[in-house]
DNA sequence: CTGTTAGCGCTTTCAC
DNA sequence: GTGAAAGCGCTAACAG
């Protein structure tokens, strides 16, 4: 049996009101202090947090709800997040949605039988009624890397459309005139993505044949056979766009594998720089996310939520990204 | 206001233990059991579990401690170990240590006042007195991929050493004498590695000059910095071994930046297989892990634990390995 | 500054 | 099968 505040009554002779107010942080008499802390050192007294929250209805945990833990990308999410909770004094229970939509909204369930205090989503559904139950329970919700078609809840984001638009510049400029696309049609920002993709190819008045737009989920399968698709093709495109880090990987794969050469016989554009990416000849023309800043500034508006210190509406928060420069687009 | 089971009481008229055993799945006359999911569903009722914890003095849900989050190592064994839990009706509370042992230290208690019901635990510390505040608190306990030098607790891994040794063969056997070894000295893994490294040497009769063994922590920047270091060297070694996947990675790096090929001028052997490394040319030797086996493993043996249908000495399983073959050895 | 007391939402005897 | 009541460990008035 672990010790309770009960005990420590019983060890110092003081009310469980002083004890209490000592844990929090209250004014105590020094001696009573000194008791106190000895009592606790003794008994190897920890709190407990679920009376404590019980009573408080406050749990100082921050639920994480993630499309799936195994990617890269959430673990680097993760650690920003972390560590932006941390330094507010906030924990976080993390659940995985496993990329299915019945566990995310078992999921959150879960969360709210936890009681947190805030939720973060990172969500594998493009539509928002599984997070219905944290609105009813006044759960505020910030979601994070993706939106949600129906409903509109806080977000923060980068700018997908824009920075493909912007990153599309690089083959264009040089002269590309068959481009392709290996984009996920599932996840939000693989769709917007695709859409800033399009959007460039139309401004540059070039046309993007149905066989060059593959649509896929955002796995190195959908990578790998995508760009084997392209590589067969009698016309075959002179670049390629990837619309994320699992893509890029799939398509350079089998690339490797048939004997392709980067950027001889087919230039590169791809999303989510790795660092061994860098590893890589050539390397990956790539669009990089701030990752930090995604991070502090999901927890930065969730904190404001739950303090009620923002009141607004929803907001959207779109992240500005950076090309990360490399040699996989040969000038035609 | 969240609904409580007292909102469930007035609307249904029943009492409070009949509500409560129809949460807890025993039996209520049907007409009961519709009346109550009707007000459940009416009122959005969902359990609070820290209300139940503190009367059951369980949570369902175990405390993974884990080394860094942000490694793609860890989110692997992350989802695994997840889907174990899940499927024995567990969740898990993830903490991340962020590769510092004070933190490590704090989240040991944090777990303990959040009434975990046991602790998975990928440490940063190599001692193990970090977890005896959870060992007071009684709770099950179970180390995973990392052993501790002092205590012993339930631990599974793979057998680091013998995996070593018996990789080793592949550069030994194709007559690799000048045999480097870049190996961290701050996690058990590397140190065990390296360990085996040194007896694969000796057994094949073999030298290792000081300067052939490069120490220091599982990062790329020790990869990156060590293989530097042995290409600088007047009489650079034929082969390398690379204790882990960072140190794999920036070795590779700066192989690739100071234009050496592999294994024409550097023959490599790494560890931890991850799936981009199939997108290098030529494809490295890895020793890799068994990542399913290695979550299931520790969490049978900490559910066997915490039912007490396990009660021996602590275990130590340790698991095999599988060397991915790939053409980054060359033959003399 | 300290003590007394009520109660957070739930489970769990024990009668009925 | 159901109900009444006690209590898990803690905080939050309130009175002193």
């Amino acid at each position: 049996m672990p010790a309770t505040i009960v005990d420590i009554k019983e060890k110092t002779g003081l009310s469980l009101a002083t004890i209490s107010k000592y844990l929090n942080g209250g004014n105590v008499l020094p001696e009573n202090k000194v008791k106190i802390e000895a009592a606790i050192k003794e008994l190897h007294y920890e709190v407990n947090e679920l009376a404590r929250g019980l009573v408080t209805n406050k749990t100082n945990t921050v639920g994480i709800l993630v499309f799936s833990i195994e990617s890269p990308f959430t673990g680097m999410i993760l650690h920003h997040v972390g560590e932006a909770l941390r330094k507010k004094g906030y924990g976080m229970l993390i659940v995985d949605s496993c990329d299915d939509e019945q566990i995310e909204a078992r999921n959150v369930k879960y969360l709210i039988s936890k009681k947190v205090d805030g939720i973060i989503v990172l969500p594998v559904a493009s539509r928002g009624d599984f997070l219905s139950p944290a609105k009813n329970a006044k759960i505020p919700i910030v979601l994070l890397d993706r939106s949600l078609s129906d409903i509109q809840y806080d977000c923060v984001r980068i700018d997908n459309r824009k920075s493909t638009y912007n990153a599309m510049k690089e083959l264009i400029n040089r002269n590309h005139k068959k481009i392709a696309v290996i984009a996920s049609e599932r996840e939000y920002t693989g769709r917007e993505r695709f859409n800033g993709f399009m959007e460039a190819m139309r401004d540059a008045g070039l046309e993007v044949p149905a066989d060059y737009q593959i649509r896929g989920t955002h796995s190195i399968a959908t990578g790998y056979n995508g760009m084997k698709k392209l590589m067969a093709l009698k016309d075959r495109p002179t670049g390629v766009f990837m619309s994320n880090y699992e893509i890029t990987l799939g398509a350079m794969l089998s690339m490797n594998e048939a004997g392709f050469r980067c950027p001889d016989d087919i230039s590169l554009l791809g999303f989510d720089d790795q660092l061994f990416f860098h590893l890589l000849q050539p390397q990956v023309y790539m669009v990089e996310q701030p990752m930090k800043a995604l991070g502090d500034r999901a927890v930065e508006l969730l904190i404001g939520r739950m303090n009620g210190i923002i009141d607004e509406d929803p907001i959207e928060i779109a992240l500005g990204t950076r090309l990360q420069e490399g040699n996989s687009i040969k000038t035609l």
